[in-house]
DNA sequence: AAATAAGTTGACGTAAACGTAAATAAAAGA
DNA sequence: TCTTTTATTTACGTTTACGTCAACTTATTT
């Protein structure tokens, strides 16, 4: 595989953010683009990692939680202790999202149960309109 | 079942929110609380849809969103056209609702992957450590 | 080299979802 | 009845996540 890199705009196409967001999340910490000159040059990591970012932001993450998961990823930590405490964290966060998929799918099936009430009301309307 | 009723601060009891919260909900539209006089009086109606609301932001969505789905579930559609019409809204928030469910089972599994690999690393330096 | 396009740094603006404080009214308890 | 307590409206403030200029600077075309 090739290592590529972008411009700003070739990103922002990609992923149909502005340039705005990009800088944005840079000033947050979330990216890190290489500078050349006073131009920002995007490579894959930096493209993989707004991915991420973008995913968070439709499941309803803040960006500073987003920043939190995202330092989980590339965590390395020294200390035995700072590892344990990012495990911890790690384990925290596991439960906060398989609590949150518990209750999508919890709306799910509701939506499913309006879904079928309005498909039966539907139904008679239909075979009374016929007469 | 008894039909309870609730004051203002009852209900930011027990769901832990402020009454600013709830006014502010009403002013949207999401709630109707009976008026005794100048004061709200809330019903077990009011919470229940309470609970819906806030379940959908922790999940992430707007309060409009909300309110869109809220719509669905008390939609009790006249014509057969706007039945269909509120069928199809709901055929795409379900669609919607399953996507996030796809990307948030990713967002597990990376975790549970980087799981993995900081205990592989702990494991390690643990073996090293007692040299 | 001149013109056009692409990118940069401020800096002020904005929508959503409330926070917070002030002024006032109504209910409940002593 | 007097006084806490609870609640109401009004209105300005705040945070997050960008939008939107403006004024330049840097690249790229022609």
């Amino acid at each position: 595989m090739i290592e590529r890199s972008y411009s700003i705009t070739e990103l922002t196409e990609m992923f149909d953010v502005t340039s705005r967001t990009l800088r944005y999340y840079e000033e947050l910490g979330l990216l890190n683009p290489e500078r050349r000159g006073t131009q920002r040059l995007y490579h894959d990591r930096d493209r993989v990692r707004l991915q991420l970012i973008l995913r968070g932001r439709r499941l309803g993450f803040g960006l500073q939680e987003i920043s939190d998961m995202l330092s989980l990823y590339d965590a390395d930590p020294t200390e035995v202790t700072q590892l344990q405490a990012v495990l911890q964290r790690g384990d925290a966060k596991l439960r906060e999202i398989e609590a949150q998929i518990r209750d999508l799918e919890a709306v799910r099936a509701e939506l499913l149960e309006v879904r079928s009430r309005l498909e039966k009301t539907l139904a008679q309307k239909q075979r009374g309109e016929r007469e």
